[in-house]
DNA sequence: ATAGCGATGTGCT
DNA sequence: GCACATCGCTATA
């Protein structure tokens, strides 16, 4: 065995720029298929964007539908920060808010391609297989270690990183998943093909 | 492969 | 009370 050799989880990809804060400055059907292939890591874990979901803010499926509240307040300030709720009192989803400030939309973080952590992520998940780490959106927060502490943090600064996707993607567009109102909107985009998804398209 | 179910915080009626 | 942007386990095929 030679001493330079790694494991293939070690294998880190290069990484694109760093987004700026007003990347999110955009209407939410923008954003959500330019974050595919973007890289997502929160103390250096993370790994490649392969599934997201918008929520508009005139969209019944939407938190913000409704109005704000004290889980959701944060999807009604300015964009480029985390939105962190719990799901069904167990699992912690990321959303990342969108749009101009006041516009009370986000797009759901819903899968990964793991590239960079791998080791933390499977202590974490007390898993090994790489494809069920962060197939979805419950995965993937326990597996980078989101929490609501995480609530309201600016996406752009530390512990936070995210870095533009390299070239083009092949996007896949469908119906959101797991919702029970405005089921037909095909706000769900993916990495076509990828194996790292939570359901394919 | 698909179905049923339990876990339970937050917001709604 | 009830619904819900979920997941993993169990049972049945």
């Amino acid at each position: 065995m030679a001493q330079n050799s790694k494991p293939a989880d070690a294998v880190t990809p290069r990484l694109g720029k760093p987004l700026k804060r007003s990347f999110f400055n955009r209407s939410v059907h923008e954003v959500a298929p330019d974050l595919i292939g973007a890289t997502l890591l929160v103390d250096g874990v993370g790994g490649i964007i392969t599934e997201v979901e918008a929520y508009h803010h005139l969209d019944p499926a939407a938190h913000s539908f409704r109005g704000p509240t004290p889980r959701n307040r944060v999807m009604f300030g300015p964009p480029g920060f985390a939105y962190v709720y719990r799901s069904y009192g167990i699992h912690w989803c990321v959303n990342f808010v969108s749009e101009a400030e006041g516009s009370a939309s986000a797009v759901l973080i819903r899968a990964l391609q793991p590239t960079h952590g791998l080791p933390a992520m499977r202590r974490r998940r007390g898993l090994q297989d790489e494809r069920a780490l962060c197939s979805g959106p419950g995965k993937l927060t326990e597996a980078l270690g989101i929490t609501i502490k995480h609530n309201e943090l600016p996406l752009d600064v530390p512990p936070f990183a995210l870095h533009a996707r390299l070239g083009n993607a092949d996007i896949a567009a469908g119906v959101r998943i797991g919702i029970t109102k405005a089921v037909d909107l095909p706000w769900r985009y993916g990495l076509k093909g990828s194996r790292f998804l939570s359901k394919p398209f």
